[in-house]
DNA sequence: GGGCTATATATCATAAAGATATATCGTCAA
DNA sequence: TTGACGATATATCTTTATGATATATAGCCC
């Protein structure tokens, strides 16, 4: 049993045809690029590994031509392993979001770095909706028979959920923001010149522990 | 300037009172916990790199009793390396998501190991959904005239978001499951009991491309 | 022929996660 | 009282992952 994720993303590709491992960059960045990666660091070895298992076999193509190269073609113990995994139950990671990273410690700085992170991200994420919008309908033109078609569109609804729901919170954000920004107007303790907060302003005293977030 | 986050993440907390890289362990798992992550494997290394860089200075504490316990507080130095970074745009790296990639060879297995998979994924959701909620609610109380309440409360709602476009992605994502099942039903292609695909089912000719996803 | 892009493999440095080893102290129950 | 346990605390190791770079060949266009 491999633990390491990347096996199983090769070998998933792997049953749709033989690929090279550049095919499989190829392949992994065009369909789930949104959702998964891998690094050829990755997948060179990773094809070494899986051929030891017996999980892939790997020879040089026939087509001469190109450089050298490998095609590597699932074996039926390969898929058996690539089920196994699939039934098993998914782990979940929470990602690290360097948006909120930044907006956590938004106290330090003005609050324009705050609204200008945001906009920023809206923009993106309004790129990507439409990106994914335009590949849904893609979809549904090019692999209108295709049985795997559902599973990718499951994927894909996903992301544009996702990428609705941030746009959401960006415009709150934003609104959020633009009423913070009201209120140092008002009241001066805060400027958009300056730093909210004096540069330096640590408690001289350790013991001074001020309570958790949670 | 150091490149890695990892840095600014410990510098974003030193602002609120010097810490021993044990309590930046506890104070990031409960704060940011749930959209950033850091290891002692990279904390204790970071925090001699960060005093050899001037941006911390690091003493043993003078309160005996406990193991010896470095206790690490920003310089004016760090904080300016802190602000710079906290203005410099954020940077955006797609997650990657194992359920939507076990979705995404969804057709190698039977149709309830999708349903599983996003029952379960709806559970944790539902969980992690209370679990912010609550939070929340503890926040308003505790932290009422801090400061920095808004911005915790931007990255807190983030995550609110984010769980009620998942919980309803699941319930889309199940629904659309149970209508691919019932369509087996009728017409017998696919069952159940068995895969949806034989085991072995590999184009002999290489040549043969199917058309990729996007 | 020179420059560009696509194809193709390989490796390195850095980053990050997760596990483990080690040690001290306080507390609570057998 | 002692011994188990949990919290505190530092440190390191292996595995996983990213991103950059090196190297090489082929096709194409000007």
């Amino acid at each position: 049993m491999i633990e390491n994720r990347t096996a199983y993303a090769l070998l998933g590709f792997l049953t749709w045809r033989p690929m090279s491992g550049y095919d499989l960059k190829q392949a992994v960045a065009g369909s789930v690029g949104n959702f998964w990666s891998e690094s050829y660091g990755q997948i060179y070895p990773m094809l070494r590994r899986l051929a030891e298992e017996g999980w892939i076999t790997s020879r040089p193509a026939e087509d001469a031509g190109r450089r050298a190269r490998h095609v590597h073609r699932i074996t039926a113990a390969g898929r058996e392993a690539l089920h196994e995994w699939l039934c098993a139950p998914a782990t979940e990671t929470p990602p690290r979001i360097e948006l909120l990273l930044k907006l956590f410690f938004g106290d330090e700085v003005p609050l324009s770095v705050g609204r200008s992170h945001v906009e920023a991200a809206r923009a993106r994420t309004v790129e990507s909706l439409y990106r994914y919008r335009a590949i849904a309908g893609k979809l549904r033109d090019s692999h209108a028979d295709d049985p795997r078609l559902p599973f990718w569109r499951l994927t894909l609804d996903y992301g544009i959920g996702s990428m609705q729901a941030r746009i959401e919170w960006c415009d709150r954000a934003l609104e959020e923001l633009r009423r913070l920004a009201e209120a140092c107007e008002d009241g001066p303790r805060r400027g958009e010149a300056g730093r909210n907060r004096p540069a330096v302003s640590q408690p001289e005293k350790e013991g001074i522990r001020c309570a958790e977030y949670d």
